[in-house]
DNA sequence: CTGAAAGCGCTTACAG
DNA sequence: CTGAAAGCGCTTACAG
């Protein structure tokens, strides 16, 4: 049919003519305004359908100065963690009837730089933003200067005044820690991860399940790395050639304990048999991992969900209480630990 | 500083006030424009700056007729592989200054045309796509129709013009299933997969590979299901108790052999040892399984920026002639298989 | 090299 | 319930 090419694209006024009523009652049939009646608007839908007209929102946002985009930047995709919540926070801003403007920032604050302009000058409705290691705290005070909604994920910004969704990472840990204590380890390492708050987080639950039951906290038994398979895989092997030798530990993250899960194998050693391990995050993978890998389920796509949930909520209510969502970690045994 | 809350948006207008210039002055300095001396574009920057302007897409695009967003659609980003392609078309689009609006359908036919839709109103400037299954062929002449450049990406649509980026899968499959003859096995079994060209073009490999060496292709070795881990998991349970029973099997992508391997554990084999395992996509995972999984290599994140170069050139060169990019697999040995 | 003017496709009061 | 008019913030010929 009608190819539109570089000819005059069609418009509420050709629909206007094809119906013979004038360009607001069009504009009117098009949001379901209940001041047309419905045979008027039944007659404009059949016009627009015939003549193929599509409605330009980028015209429409522009003149009513609103938007139907948001804003979402990630850094590591590779993660299936990320994955996972990004699932989430799209379904729910697509059911909301929102689109949503991607961006991928592999832990580069340039780009995030770059990419938060670029969201800006396109108009976003708000923005879901999981900060770049490295990213100045002062974002959160600029990006509402800029009067875009915005909620922080996973990664806080510092104590400031600002939506965030994210896990309670001290207490996850806490009950992992706790979990490998109790089956009677008692040399435990924390293998994974290098930075950020995070980190941290996790850290203090770790060395606070050890103090609670009297352990020593060994600094040789925290091995730092990339929250990623590789990183796992190496602070696995590094923490078996300690001595003396730890029997379990509790992982970063779930993509760290793949990487585990892998150097234990190359030993001919088994996960839940000849060395305990707890994962972090509950990603999907981790319910058929070899072995299947225990870990703190925090619902990454739940989480995702509730980000977009928390930004609808404060672009419908701009005046709103800050919302700070933690999901509550639950700790899911299966083979690993 | 100068919140713009409700207040009048700040436009090229003050700008040009504010450096005594004329508003299409400021428009040309925006752009870079050749025609104004580097002091007059130095004055009017500084006034941009100093009065906290920011460009508006929206209405330059409007006027314009053009567009910097372009729509990404994809259906499974927990499968890896089409988070890793996802990373590789954003890269490269946002590298060329375009916007990724990104969707996912989840395989849902509909959610993938409401989608669809919502971009062509949003009035991007191509679309990257990965068709959901059960996307009718018709799709593409339709997006043709609207005037957007579209490129399908991983599952063709069938024999029509249309620019793809893809993979071997026939050469990919026959080259894994090869490899495993070569090895001296004879029981092979097929894992996974249950619809689709994929499936057909990877099974056709496999028979192909099979006939070759004058092998029957035994169609109880051939297990579909979800191209999942469970699937996986499933399938190879299933392939473990057929009798005789297989030595070996080729899966219809990686995940799917992350599911066996899981299976494979929980029976206390080893792949490499007690059963030859191979995958399919080298998804980044696959160097760090338990244990490391012999695949082919058809570089997903690469296949992305391909895919995204495609879209690229159509969108500056609309008449060319339609390409068809496929990644030549390439076989990584390791230990599965 | 710079300014005045028209217009992209819509929405929103405002009359009638 | 419907029409005429102004305007969102920009770009693009066109004069000068």
């Amino acid at each position: 049919m009608s190819k539109s090419n570089s000819t005059r694209a069609v418009t509420i006024l050709d629909v206007a003519a094809a119906a013979e009523v004038s360009k607001s009652t069009v504009s009117l049939v098009l949001k379901n305004s209940p001041l047309i009646p419905p045979d008027t608007a039944e007659r404009v839908r059949e016009a627009a359908r015939k003549i193929g007209y599509v409605y330009n929102s980028r015209a429409g946002e522009l003149r009513g100065k609103t938007s139907k985009t948001i804003g979402v930047i990630v850094n590591d995709l590779t993660n299936p963690f990320f994955a996972e919540i990004l699932v989430g926070v799209e379904r729910k801003l697509v059911e909301a009837g929102y689109i949503v403007l991607m961006a991928h920032t592999s832990e580069d604050v340039d780009r995030q730089d770059r990419v938060l302009r670029t969201m800006r000058e396109q108009g976003a409705a708000g923005l879901v933003l999981c900060p770049a290691y490295g990213t100045p705290r002062s974002l959160t005070r600029d990006v509402e200067g800029w009067g875009m909604p915005l909620v922080v994920m996973v990664r806080t910004l510092g104590p400031g005044k600002y939506d965030f969704a994210g896990a309670d990472n001290e207490r996850g840990i806490y009950a992992a820690t706790r979990h490998l204590i109790e089956a009677g380890h008692t040399r435990i390492g924390f293998i994974g991860g290098r930075t950020g708050v995070v980190l941290e987080q996790r850290l203090k639950g770790f060395r606070a399940a050890l103090a609670e039951r009297n352990l020593a906290f060994d600094e040789d038994l925290l091995v730092p790395a990339q929250p990623t398979r590789t990183g796992g895989y190496e602070t696995m092997n590094a923490l078996l050639d300690r001595t003396p030798r730890p029997t379990a530990a509790v992982c970063y993250n779930d993509v760290v304990a793949f990487g585990a899960l892998s150097a234990l194998g190359e030993r001919g050693m088994r996960a839940g048999e000849d060395f305990a391990l707890m994962g972090f995050d509950n990603v999907q993978d981790a319910a058929l991992s070899n072995p299947p890998l225990s870990t703190v389920d925090i619902r990454p796509c739940e989480l995702g969900e509730h980000a977009a949930e928390i930004l609808l909520g404060r672009i419908q209510t701009p005046g709103r209480a800050r919302q700070t969502f933690l999901v509550e970690p639950r700790l899911v045994l299966r083979q690993s630990g």
